[in-house]
RNA sequence: GGGCGGAUAGCUCAGCGGUAGAGCGGCGCCUUUACACGGCGCGGGCCGGGGGUUCGAAUCCCUCUCCGCCCACCA
């Protein structure tokens, strides 16, 4: 490295894969990505990379955005800054447990025990049964599939040239993230901020756990009014319509709104249900609506969220119908919670109920309603809003069971505010971020009865009985982090005191996901295990991410850093579009046919991919053209070519920055394009300086096309020159200088090739060392530029040279054919400025200096000039 | 039902108060010694509809229509 490269040493061609895997290669060796612990906070950049969810194959949608954020970064340190860009992969949680079901076909059991002989198998038929496991070999059997599942990653993320630290590379699953998303939970229970309590939470029947807010969504789903009559205590009857019949057993109220004046008098009075005779009271709710239904329904353990609230608030019975798996649980209608006035037939009824799935019991409740006449004419079938997990197949229900929650809804006025200290780009994002904060109806449910994530480092004390005591948990001591106590005992305790009667239990739950990730820049900055590193790399400086998560890793992120440290955890949050197909719609995994990332790093090569990514804006979603990164590979390999040929020119003159300086610009040509590349300079810069790299993007692509096409053929037979002499001196300086900007500028964006052409002349002057580190171009680099004479001759020059071709083109010759006349007319000023360039003009138009004249006159419309070319006769070769 | 964004050339997108832009695609040329993975040039647009503000609006305001997204207690 480092040393003068020889003219014979700009290769003939450039192999974009070969080449790009060499780069990635050597980057690493040289470790020109390293963050440098010793440098201040001062002249860090940090970047709270999102930990991708390691749950299949990363998408096109994945590339753009984190090319997004690479592209920030890799400008902030071409600036000079210390840039801690790192990256981890978020391999725990339900997505990953899914995955090892469908890659092993495996399914944990929590009643099995560890087989420490136990090996996957990968022969298994696609359509064998899943083969149960105990909870720790399922564990294990994550680890090994996530391992390989993040080795694909690696590479990818290698070969698309993401300039990560990858020394700091973690994994949520891993000890450290343990320990610290383990010390932020004994850190909030400290603070009062988490607490565990036994209520009615949102289940998913299928995997069995308890799920947060966050992560349900709405689909719309068809059902049905079913308008059941029930008797009235005071005589008469009253028909309530509901879409989950179901539920009738649970049925523990009957409500309508306290100003509706059919139900006045029933108020106070008691209803029975038909079935199972239980007498409910009716009461007022301003939750009913009159204009819905019959304005009068039924409160049911549990159907919906209405429910819980007007249940929570009375103080009514708890009837639980499904059990954990979604079947209906077996019930005793001769005592309480279920005290019926007809035992027998309730549990009569019940028998055609129990054991069957929602859906089912469904089904068989409308019948037997029908039979008993309870049923008012036939169900109505509606369309209407269900909730489900996002991930989830049936609808959520409604379980009494112990989670432990973090506090919200106490914070809601600051965490907006927290919201407002960051700048988030583009700033309508933060719309978002608000509305979902002001939408909060509870806590943060962060307990999941799953089995590959964080355990809670907490133990229960078991009484004589054998029952856990829940309110005085015994928590683990911070020095033990990370622990498990489903594997070790608490302090002061033997394994073998484990589940007997006296001992203890181990909480058996893990950590939502999001309760890991969420602390991603404390990941990074080892909150409360290094108080000076944690000082330098937080809070970080920008977190990239996409907009479907702002309410869930961008929220929770933004909680915790104010729970903790009353912080927040950024100060910037730029924020990615989706990549959309044709039809507009979501690019989606399932479309991945031949467009899978690695395939069009391939096809197209990791520059043009990159371009692709980096021409679109923040937040804008953008349809998916693969044309576009042709044009990136079109614009690379243009690099490749301008910067051989201007390199081939300087090598002849033995040009070097140290003897061609900047300062040697003297030529009005070239100090007219130096202005301008200086203006260039300036915008680019304070694009990317807001973000902006599109523009940035967009702003230099412009000017290099602009250099390719014009600057360079019109000064090319005075940079050719044979002997030396100022104008080419200053050509040459131009040639440099241009080239040396626009790869710099370009370096974000298209880091393989401009390294690439950098190093076959720059390297050497800048100590042998990468593009990427620096410096970033300056108006510095300008001086002792005759700037102010810039006085539009460049301009001046581009149109008649395009007058002199558009010419040629039209009578159909080369652009070789030479002129016989040329006439230019306008205004003195721009003649004058023309004047001074007129040579070059006229060699690259091939337009003999006797035959081109200039005279006072008006100019085209809209041009500074207006043109008379005539062409020879003869090519004149 | 509430909120946010978008609608500009056939396509993908810039422009966001001062004479409609780029690339691709189309058409027509040019073997030009950095590049045929090229170059030159030509066509092509009531800037979604309707109102308003302004000397002037694709750009600001109002309204409507579509498209997308986020959110909402769903009996």
């Amino acid at each position: 490295m480092g040393k003068l490269v020889a003219m014979s040493e700009i290769p003939q061609s450039y192999e974009f894969a070969k080449a790009e895997r060499d780069w990635v290669e050597r980057w690493e060796r040289e470790h020109v990505y390293r963050w440098d612990p010793a440098r201040p906070r001062g002249e860090t950049f940090v970047v709270d990379t999102p930990p991708p969810t390691v749950s299949g194959s990363l998408h096109i949608g994945h590339v753009f955005s984190y090319t997004h954020a690479d592209l920030i970064a890799r400008f902030w340190r071409m600036r000079g800054k210390n840039v801690a860009f790192p990256i981890g992969w978020d391999d725990n949680g339900l997505p990953t447990e899914r995955r090892v079901q469908n890659v092993l076909g495996l399914r944990p059991n929590a009643r099995l025990a560890y087989d420490p002989h136990w090996q996957p198998r990968r022969d298994k038929p696609a359509d064998a049964p899943l083969e149960d496991v105990s909870p720790q070999n399922f564990i294990e059997a994550c680890k090994l599939v996530m391992a390989e599942d993040e080795a694909v990653f690696e590479a990818l993320w290698r070969r698309l040239g993401l300039s990560y630290d990858w020394s700091q590379l973690y994994r949520t699953i891993a000890a450290h993230p343990q320990r610290v998303a383990q010390l932020s939970f004994l850190d909030l229970v400290a603070k009062g901020e988490a607490y565990s309590k036994f209520a009615p939470t949102m289940w998913d029947v299928d995997d069995q756990t308890a799920v947060a807010q966050a992560e349900t969504e709405d689909r719309e789903q068809p059902g049905a009014y079913h308008d059941l009559r029930f008797s009235v205590s005071s005589g008469g009857e009253l028909v309530i319509s509901t879409t989950r019949p179901e539920l009738l057993g649970a049925c523990v109220a009957v409500v309508a709104h306290p100003d509706d004046a059919r139900y006045q008098a029933l108020f106070g009075k008691t209803a029975r249900t038909p079935l199972f005779h239980a007498e409910v009271p009716i009461r007022p709710s301003p939750h009913a609506d009159p204009e819905k239904g019959t304005g009068i329904l039924m409160v049911c353990t549990f159907g919906d969220q209405a429910d819980v609230e007007f249940w929570r608030a009375q103080g009514l019975p708890l009837r639980q119908l499904i059990g954990p798996d979604g079947r209906m649980r077996p019930v005793r209608f001769d005592r309480e919670p279920f005290q019926s006035a007809n035992p027998a037939e309730a549990a009569r009824s019940w028998r055609e109920l129990e054991g069957k799935t929602v859906k089912q019991a469904r089904a068989r409740i409308v019948e037997l309603l029908r039979a008993d006449g309870a049923l008012v004419g036939e169900p109505r079938a509606i369309v209407h809003p269900v909730k489900f997990y996002e991930r989830g197949s049936r609808p959520l229900e409604f379980m009494p069971t112990r989670q432990w929650f973090v506090r919200l809804l106490v914070h809601r006025d600051a965490l907006l505010e927290q919201g407002r200290k960051v700048s988030w780009h583009p700033a309508h994002m933060r719309a978002r971020y608000e509305n979902w904060v002001q939408g909060l109806n509870q806590d943060w449910c962060v307990s999941r009865q799953r089995f590959s994530g964080v355990p809670f480092p907490v133990w229960y004390r078991l009484d004589a009985k054998g029952e856990p005591d829940h309110e005085r948990p015994i928590f683990a001591r911070p020095e033990d982090l990370p622990v498990d106590p489903r594997l070790a005992p608490p302090p002061g305790y033997t394994q073998a005191q484990r589940g007997v009667p006296n001992g203890f239990a181990g909480d058996a739950d893990v950590m939502d996901t999001w309760a890991t990730s969420s602390l991603s820049p404390q990941i990074m900055s080892h909150w409360t295990l290094d108080p000076a590193r944690h000082e330098k790399l937080f809070p970080a400086d920008m977190r990239p991410q996409a907009h479907e998560i702002i309410r869930t890793w961008a929220f929770y992120t933004i909680v915790k850093a104010y729970l903790h440290e009353r912080q927040i955890p950024w100060k910037n949050i730029v924020i990615s579009g989706w990549i959309l197909d044709p039809n507009r719609k979501k690019m989606s995994k399932s479309k991945g046919n031949v467009t899978t990332p690695a395939s069009l790093l391939e096809q197209h090569s990791a520059d043009a991919v990159r371009y692709w990514a980096g021409r679109a804006r923040l937040g804008v979603d953008t349809a998916f053209d693969e044309q576009v990164m042709k044009l990136g590979k079109r614009l690379a390999t243009k690099l490749v070519n301008a910067g051989r040929f201007a390199l081939l020119q300087l090598e002849r003159a033995g040009a070097t920055p140290a003897s061609h300086p900047a300062s040697a610009i003297a030529h009005p040509l070239d100090v007219d394009f130096a202005a301008r590349l200086r203006e260039l300079v300036a915008r680019a810069t304070a694009s990317f300086e807001a973000f902006d790299y599109a523009a940035a993007l967009q702003a230099t692509e412009e000017a290099f096309w602009d250099f390719c096409d014009n600057y360079l053929e019109i000064v090319k037979v005075r940079a050719y020159a044979e002997a030396p002499s100022p104008e080419q001196r200053s050509a040459l300086a131009t040639l440099q200088l241009a080239l040396r900007v626009f790869l710099r500028l370009f370096a974000p964006a298209l880091p393989f090739v401009c390294d690439e052409v950098w190093s076959w002349r720059f390297a050497e002057s800048a100590g042998g060392r990468s593009i990427h580190v620096g410096p970033w171009p300056s108006a510095e680099e300008f001086a002792g530029i005759p700037l102010e004479r810039a006085n539009g001759a460049y301009a001046a020059a581009c149109e008649v040279s395009t007058r002199i071709r558009g010419a040629k083109t039209s009578a159909k010759k080369s652009l070789r054919w030479p002129v016989a006349r040329l006439v230019v007319r306008g205004a003195e000023p721009d003649l004058a400025a023309l004047r001074a360039v007129l040579p070059d003009v006229l060699a690259a138009g091939v337009v003999d200096t006797s035959a081109c004249s200039l005279a006072s006159g008006a100019p085209a419309e809209g041009a500074l000039f207006s043109t008379e070319v005539e062409l020879a006769a003869q090519s004149g070769e």
